[in-house]
DNA sequence: ACCAAACGTTGGTCGTCCGAACATTTGGGC
DNA sequence: GCCCAAATGTTCGGACGACCAACGTTTGGT
């Protein structure tokens, strides 16, 4: 979105379906020049956060965990490791399986995205009171939950 | 978001960014669903639509008007015309320009995609009340008009 | 021993958004 | 009239998030 200007207001922008998708991409923007300002994307702030969360696992439980899709698991693991953000050690009982595990830089990492995270937050709702953002999460969160249940969410199996 | 699953709340899953991306991304998938099963996407509805809303104009002045990157304009413009929605003739009085206009088969396109839109959106609020939904698409407007003018948008030259 | 299932990996697709570069054409200032 | 800055259309490419299909390895249950 370059250039919105020309004054006019088109007809869709009324629209629920419009009006969040295009907040979104504000709110998307805000917190990927945050990330990228420490170097860092969307899916590498989820998999630490997840790592932190729930400790040690595999790339495919923490792409369940995460919601990160198993295929971009890897290069997301791979451009952490890279940077010793995060270990990835086979799994001697199981060797199908890599652990991944965080590192003590990963672990300061996290704390610099989270810092970045909480700032984007204040900014994405400065024009909103307390009580109003409270609302606006509120409502999101129903519209979230109630999306989420008809788009499959399958179970963790066992372990 | 193939598989959300492992049910433990992740403790990002309370932001107001992730909220409104996710449900952002709920609200897309909804639609490009209903637009692909007309055949289009979002970029050909927008078009159409500003093309409807306003008349025949340049490719510049319909990116400005839709907010649609001017490169991404040639591409979409490419699709309508093959199908015949819309038509480019070189502008007489300007021989930089093209001007593109809706043919009577993109018209009933763009009743299709209305369509789909409009089931799109109480597909989207289903679980809201309509108080809900009016409390919603308030805060929405009010916050992606705050970051609209801090986004720079320039104005329309002339014409 | 067998087979279905899980795992990691590779190599794609798609949509939206965005930037750089280029040739052509134009209009305004001088 | 000339010149230059600006607008226009176009091509190419990149980032990012989301997703899919296929493959070889390993596994656990039967």
């Amino acid at each position: 979105m370059e250039n919105p200007s020309e004054k006019t207001p088109a007809r869709w922008e009324s629209l629920p379906s419009w009006l969040l998708t295009q907040t979104a991409n504000h709110a998307h923007r805000l917190v990927a020049e945050g990330f990228s300002s420490v170097g860092a994307r969307g899916y590498h702030y989820r998999l630490l956060a997840t790592l932190e969360q729930f400790g040690p696992a595999s790339q495919a439980a923490l792409g369940r965990r995460s919601g990160i899709h198993v295929s971009d698991m890897v290069a997301t693991i791979n451009e952490l490791a890279d940077r010793k953000l995060v270990e990835r050690a086979p799994d001697p009982s199981d060797r199908r399986r890599n652990i991944i595990s965080l590192t003590p830089a990963g672990k300061r990492q996290l704390r610099r995205l989270e810092k970045q995270l909480a700032e984007c937050q204040d900014e994405l709702l400065a024009p909103l009171s307390p009580e109003e953002r409270q609302r606006l999460t509120e409502l999101l969160s129903r519209l979230l939950d109630h999306h989420n249940r008809r788009t499959g969410t399958p179970e963790e199996p066992w372990r």
